[in-house]
DNA sequence: GTGAAAGCGCTAACAC
DNA sequence: GTGTTAGCGCTTTCAC
């Protein structure tokens, strides 16, 4: 009997309760693409309707569903940020820039960590790719060539970040790591120090540690410095293992004036080494660190350190990218050196007076 | 003459350059459903016709639009997560335990600043059910009551962190920061101290700032301490903070014994101002903090703190999620009290000798 | 195991 | 200033 009724209509998949442009525009008497022209460009929408309509979405609770609105516009106020890890404050402080210049913008910050892995940084940018970001932010700037290749397909802005490079794939905020590194052992140099040892963070996918390691080579080579294995050694940033780098290069080195460390958070963990074994900074063993977190500052001794640009670097990337978004044949700069400074502090003997 | 021509058609809206799954499907010779079913339940598709999809997909670089996709399945594999700041560290840890599960199993964070503000975090609960995510995690079991219709409303699974409550929105992980900060003051009065100052995080729009605030009252009523004017006080977590609060406590209250700090970022702000003071810990004064982050443990002396599940309230929060949407009618308990434990160190007198 | 048709909810394009 | 129409690119539903 049932290939007597007429075929029956698709069962609608729509969510139960959930309120449409349409259902708004039933509800304020107007069309559906009236109500989108009232959330979205008020301006171009009489005074009268408008009301109307906010009066309409108010009553229904209506949450427009961006999903809809991108798919249709290629617009999605969203932007892709892949950092290394979140447990880092010095990237959670560019975030906080992001955060904030892009919360004012009605931008959603959508997060990946990469773990220090280019490869998982590579995945990570093809599922972010497949969310149409309206642009992406990664650390660094070496990627796999996949993602650069992905990258330049998608045709999306692409801001790197933290270090620089001649040839960006698109837009880059950061500072020469390596001049920063350098600059530091020339103070220290300067300073009187001789044989300094050096604490790197792991180098593997990650091109700011590599290029401090690189800086403080160039100058132990350059001002003729001690150069001596194991006066330079590796340690992911903590505390504990700031500490432990400290133990071994003073066993192996007991003769070292001071250890630069790569971080702070490595710089502070060999301070508080120090102060265990009733060492005394600076009279007994210099201490430097790179970054410039609140930590150094507060620190006793206060910490000599470089000073980076953290919280900016995110604020300015985020700049840049409503200022492209905004007019896309801008021709504002892609680049920008945000630099860096040496501070110096009480972990270190001060420089000779002239 | 233009009336004798066709109409023409609408000029296509598509993006130059950009892959769809037509296109992998006809490079694979087959349709777009079969496309969609290889990528995304392989099971359901024949070996061979699976090969030919995946060699497609790989030679045109297709990256499916998850946009498309999330409006016609009503699943974006998104979650979204308001936190106070991202430069508290504790809230970075809990993302990077919710990163860790969710990046396994293809999940995306979208993540939103709420600056300690409930009205902030009603405003972006709207922003990021824009985005349909699969669920949201908000800080804290106190919300605006705009935040929770619309969440009611909007049928997504919700969870609320690091407090507890009776009667959650929907699922909840934390801990009981009133019982915490009781506890530890508890465990302060056990070792002999009478004279216990407080500082607390401002308690504005801060349930757990609150709850400890009165965990800490409700024990010093209870074991009958000092409890005069300006021995509690409120400071937002900086190491400057710390030390501004710990001088003002011991200025205005010169034999004040120890002080307990809500958070260990302001304790040890405030062991450092000792410190600069030429004050002794714990001869002196006792120093307790909150957290139990590296610092605390790295500190010298090494911080009496209460160590909280930071990691595993996100990784767990995340767990729950993704049964939930495995399996909705799920009876798993939506509640997950995670605990906390008082951890003495040396920066408190010990307990005395039974 | 595979495909055709019909939407998901919104906005671009064009008309008036 | 407002409305109509036709997609955006995918997945659901149903048929074979």
């Amino acid at each position: 009997m049932s290939e007597l009724l007429p075929p029956q209509p698709v069962r609608t998949r729509r969510q139960h309760g959930a309120v449409r442009i349409e259902d708004v525009a039933r509800a304020a008497g107007v069309s559906a693409i009236t109500v989108s022209r009232a959330l979205n460009k008020p301006d171009s929408v009489a005074e009268e309707t408008r009301k109307l309509v906010w009066a309409a979405v108010d009553e229904l609770g209506y949450i427009p569903n961006r999903l809809a609105g991108g798919l249709a516009s290629s617009r999605t106020r969203t932007v892709a940020v892949v950092i290394p890890t979140i447990t880092n404050s010095i990237f959670a402080d560019k975030i906080q820039g992001m955060s904030d210049v892009f919360g004012a913008a009605d931008y959603q910050l959508i997060l990946a960590n990469s773990g220090y892995s280019l490869g998982r940084e590579a995945d990570l940018v093809a599922a972010l790719l497949a969310q149409r970001p309206s642009a992406i932010v990664l650390t660094g700037v070496t990627h796999e060539e996949r993602a650069a290749r992905m990258l330049g397909r998608a045709g999306v802005p692409v801001v790197e970040t933290w270090n620089l490079r001649p040839s960006p794939i698109d837009m880059l905020v950061g500072f020469s790591n390596a001049e920063a590194a350098f600059a530091m052992v020339a103070h220290l140099h300067h300073c009187g120090y001789r044989r300094i040892g050096f604490v790197s963070a792991p180098v593997a996918d990650n091109d700011r540690a590599a290029d401090r390691l690189a800086g403080y080579r160039r100058a132990v080579a350059e001002f003729d410095l001690a150069d001596r294995p194991g006066l330079a050694r590796e340690a992911h940033f903590t505390l504990a293992n700031g500490a432990a780098a400290f133990r071994e290069i003073l066993s192996a080195h007991p003769d070292v004036e001071a250890i630069f460390f790569a971080n702070d958070v490595l710089a502070a963990g060999g301070a508080l080494e120090a102060r265990r074994r009733g060492m005394r900074i600076p009279a007994d063993i210099g201490i430097a660190g790179f970054d410039d977190v609140d930590l150094a500052q507060e620190f006793v001794p206060a910490l000599t350190t470089v000073r980076i640009p953290r919280y900016e670097i995110g604020a300015t990337a985020a700049r840049m990218i409503l200022a492209r978004l905004d007019d896309p044949e801008t021709d504002a700069p892609p680049v920008a050196d945000l630099g860096f400074e040496v501070v110096q502090r009480q972990s270190t003997r001060p420089a000779p007076s002239p």
